[in-house]
DNA sequence: TGTACATCAGTGAACGCGCGTTCACTGATGTAC
DNA sequence: TGTACATCAGTGAACGCGCGTTCACTGATGTAC
């Protein structure tokens, strides 16, 4: 009745009127998906994406409306996840007397982590999210939820934080890692100038960035 | 005989005999970056190219080996033109006497300016990259050299620098900046979460950050 | 200064192939009585 | 519990079109004597 990956908004799906074409459904975003990480979107055809999850070209045609709505709804399901994701890891709950300086630091190395796997999918559907402004839209909304989850944790430990703007300064602060760790890893393979051969050290020297840039100074007394 | 951009280590171009041949090498690259920079590499037809250069395709083949090869000679013009710009740029004449901050935040101005102006070859040649080695190649050596050449400028006044290991972090630094640019302004038309409206503020973030990063402090008293 | 020849520059119709998309059909699932 | 009918799910051969690429040809530029 209402499968999980329809919106009102927009038509690229043909909703699924049984569970079986829900699996259908499924199976062909998860073949789409690694196809699309190994050879990118224009290099992977219909066909391919079919024969992948054991299904005829057809059945793609059933439950999209057409090539670029299997990419609409990969994006839907990444960016789903993601907001759940989001919710479990930026629980106040867990982070119960963490100081800021922990927080930025898990923080940072989960996303790193994050664009390490699914580092195929996330280049594509960057590309692809160019001049599709609904798809922009989505991923402007997930980046802003994480944003506004980020200063729920760090904005009551504020104190610590020179920056005059302190909600404006997290968002600038999350482009900042996000925009290194798309050139470096999504498009980086294998060794880009000026970023750290380790993930640790790029973790480390992101979250440097970030606390720096926020004015946080708990740590180090290296200010002088 | 040594056509500009011809690259004796690729065959992208066939080399042009007479001078007419190396004009319409140039009409037919100021067409393909136009084009190209409008509507993307894949949206661009060969006809076009040598349509609104006033030729006709076969001239375009005459020239490139094949349409690929029109955006390798594209990255190749503009890094050569990114090259004689950096060391006109840098030149330690221009800075004598400037503090860190100033330096900083001047060129970040500049790569700000030339990013919202290249912004459409930018980001095709950044998506056409991917998986190209010998543009990923080109593209590296060129953020090296300017690393460098930027490195040049602030280390003789590192002593204002709290990193402890200042040409590293004047490369990561970089990579910040470029990463964040490359974000806001070649992927994000109109309006992107947590990026300022206006380039001079974006600029004035992006220099702050990077000083903070490298912990530069001869500005402001807030680091108490 | 002119003539003959070789090479280069550019033309544009025609080719061919890959791939997205369609559609008439078969088989499976569910519903009515 | 079985029969008849309607809808949904999936098949796969065939279509068609866009676009990169080729190639036989014309015209322009340069060189030799």
């Amino acid at each position: 009745m209402s499968p999980t990956y329809s919106n009102p908004r927009f038509q690229w799906i043909c909703p699924a009127q049984q569970a079986r074409s829900q699996q259908t459904l499924e199976r062909l975003l998860d073949s789409a998906e690694a196809l699309i990480a190994d050879k990118g979107f224009h290099d992977v055809t219909v066909a391919d994406i079919a024969a992948r999850a054991g299904f005829s070209v057809g059945a793609v045609y059933a439950r999209f409306h057409d090539k670029n709505g299997v990419l609409h709804c990969l994006q839907d399901r990444f960016v789903k996840e993601a907001y759940l994701t989001t919710d479990v890891v930026f629980d106040p709950d867990r982070w119960e007397g963490a100081s800021i300086t922990e927080i930025v630091s898990e923080l940072i190395v989960f996303l790193v982590e994050i664009h390490r796997e699914r580092c195929g999918v996330l280049r594509e559907l960057m590309v692809g999210t160019r001049s599709e402004p609904p798809m922009i839209e989505r991923k402007e909304g997930l980046v802003a939820h994480v944003s506004e989850r980020l200063c729920a944790l760090l904005l009551p430990r504020a104190a610590r934080i020179s920056h005059e703007d302190p909600v404006a300064a997290v968002g600038f602060g999350l482009r900042l890692v996000l925009g290194t760790l798309e050139q470096a890893i999504l498009f980086g393979e294998g060794g880009v100038f000026g970023i750290p051969a380790s993930d640790d050290k790029l973790a480390a020297e992101l979250a440097r960035a970030f606390l720096a840039y926020l004015g946080v100074d708990e740590r180090l007394g290296a200010a002088a």
